[in-house]
DNA sequence: ATCTTTAACCAAATTATATTTGGCTACAAA
DNA sequence: TTTGTAGCCAAATATAATTTGGTTAAAGAT
């Protein structure tokens, strides 16, 4: 992934392009005060350097029967690299866990987790993630409601 | 959002949305079986009911200049519906937290907050967070690494 | 100072893709 | 049995992406 600068321009279409990555690349041109092909020009220079990843569709969990989303905490029986490693490869697999983060604080490691309901979720915990054998303590929270989720991270200006 | 029912080629749709949502209809038809018509109805019908909520490009934030991200666990003064209240306000206009979630468990709010760098992350704790005043305690776990940070949804098969 | 190169841009042509149309089939309700 | 409806397809059309060729302006070289 190579070094690119960043204008003004380029900022306000990685911003527009977080908001809605489904925007026409003529309407994209028009919001950024550019003719169509310096714009879509730009675009793709923005993902070959690897600056945009990659573009999803985001999906209500609740309308197709995902009740329950969860932050869970994770310490490890020793926070060696060997470890670390296991745990990584447990946890790649069990797709109900969709972000693991290493942290720094409390514990090592922090998950979010989506399933269908409470059961699917008490299941899951004691089938799969609880018998991670390098797992050593879990402290589960429940997500009651979201009020903030936004797809657009705040852009330093250089 | 009306209640929709969804077969096996809806949820096909919905994985494929959420891994690449740039895939082409035609190409997305051939990935499901059906011709393109059929194809673009569905996603139509699947985002009018609001089961696909919107489209966003994800950017890698190393690469514009964001270096530190972080999970917070807050907890309020009072854990009350007024004090709620108050708390997502404050909290709305901050374009670094970019994520809000009401938890269970040991505190009341896990903030995921995203900035340039350790000084910026200390100045934006100090200035904005801690004196929203509502607010009680803050325990910050930076991420020193993410794993996983899947986009897709594990889709119940009903 | 003047040349040369390069990056960024535009308008317009072309290519690719989305979208609409009309009609067919199969299943379910009347 | 009939009638309506949902879901599908192929093909026509409309829209959008992409390429092309050429212009301008700024930076570095002579």
């Amino acid at each position: 992934m190579k070094n690119i600068k960043l204008d003004a321009t380029d900022r306000k279409i990685l911003e527009l392009l977080q908001k809605n990555s489904n925007i026409t690349n003529a309407q994209l041109a028009k919001e950024i005060g550019l003719s169509p092909a310096p714009t879509l020009e730009r675009v793709n220079k923005l993902e070959n350097a690897g600056v945009i990843k990659s573009y999803h569709a985001v999906i209500d969990p609740a309308s197709v029967g995902l009740g329950v989303s969860t932050f869970v905490m994770v310490s490890l029986k020793g926070h060696n690299k060997d470890n670390i490693n296991k745990f990584n490869k447990a946890i790649h697999d069990i797709e109900e866990i969709v972000e693991c983060h290493h942290i720094t604080g409390a514990g090592d490691f922090v998950l979010k987790i989506v399933c269908s309901d409470i059961a699917a979720y008490q299941q899951l915990m004691l089938d799969k993630v609880s018998n991670i054998d390098v797992v050593d303590g879990l402290q589960s929270m429940v997500i009651l409601s979201t009020f903030k989720d936004s797809k657009v991270l705040p852009l330093p200006n250089n």
